[in-house]
DNA sequence: TCTCAACATCGACGTCTGTCGATGCACCCA
DNA sequence: TGGGTGCATCGACAGACGTCGATGTTGAGA
C-alpha cells in the first residue's frame, strides 16, 4: 500500500488537518453555556438532586436549607437561578413554595452537551 | 374512591414529600461542578467544537484563534482550562501544539449530568 | 549564533458570582 | 388586627473569571 494512502494528504502550508464539519455557532454556544453555567455550581447540583430525591420530585425551601448548610437567602438565590434556567418550576400553596423538577430539562442539556 | 386514595398520605407536620432516595454527595457535587464549569463558557464550547470539526479531531492554536475572534493569550488560557479538566490533550510537534479531543470525556460528563 | 514563529505565562483590569445580614412581602392563625 | 412564619429581594463584600498587552520560552531555519 502506497504511503500516500496511509498518510492523509494535507496542505503543507497549513499546520492542521482540514475541517470536516461545521462547528457550533456563536449563538448556540452562548445559549448552551448559559444552561451549563446554571448547573456548574455544587450547591445548585445538590439542590437539583435533593429535589429529585423527594417523593413527587418536589420540595420546599425549608427542607433544602438545612441539609445544604447555606443561608436561606443564598438557597433562594440558587433556586431562582435554576428556575430561570428552566430546570425547576415553582408552585405556591399557602406560605410554602414548592420547587419541582422540570421533566426532561436535565436530559436535554446532557444531550446538547454530548453533541458539541 | 375515598379521598385518602386520591391524596397521598403525608406527615402534616412537614411541608414536603418524604425523601425517596439519596441525594448527590458534597464531594461528587463539587467534582461535577468543576467539570461543568470548564464547559460553561461559549469560547470553550466553540473551541471543543472546532477541534472536533477538524479531521482526526485535532487542531493547533493558530487555526483556532482567528475564527474565535479572541486574542492568542485568551485562547491559550481557555485551551489550558479544557486540558486541565480532561477534555483536551496536547501533543507538540516542532513549534506547533496540537490539541486533540479526549475521547469519551464529553460523553461521560453528559452521562454524569443526566444522572443527577 | 541570530532571528523568527508558535505558543505559554505574567500582570493588570473590569465584570461576574456566591455569600450573608437586613429588610420586605404574602399568608396563616389567634 | 396583630404577630408569626416562609420566602424573596436588597445591598454589600470578597473572591473568581474572562480578557488583553507585554514578555518569556522553545524550536526551526538561515
Amino acid at each position: 500500500m502506497p504511503v500516500a494512502q496511509l498518510i492523509p494528504l494535507r496542505d503543507l502550508q497549513s499546520c492542521c488537518a482540514p475541517i470536516t464539519r461545521e462547528a457550533i455557532s456563536q449563538q448556540n454556544a452562548e445559549s448552551l453555556a448559559r444552561s451549563l453555567k446554571a448547573l456548574a455550581d455544587p450547591a445548585r447540583l445538590r439542590l437539583l438532586s435533593m429535589v429529585a430525591a423527594h417523593e413527587d420530585n418536589e420540595a420546599c425551601v425549608c427542607d433544602l436549607t438545612d441539609p445544604l448548610g447555606l443561608s436561606q437567602p443564598t438557597v433562594s438565590h440558587h433556586l431562582k437561578v435554576l428556575v430561570d434556567a428552566g430546570y425547576l418550576s415553582v408552585s405556591k400553596r399557602g406560605t410554602w413554595h414548592y420547587y419541582g423538577l422540570v421533566s426532561g430539562a436535565l436530559d436535554s442539556a446532557a444531550t446538547l452537551l454530548a453533541s458539541v
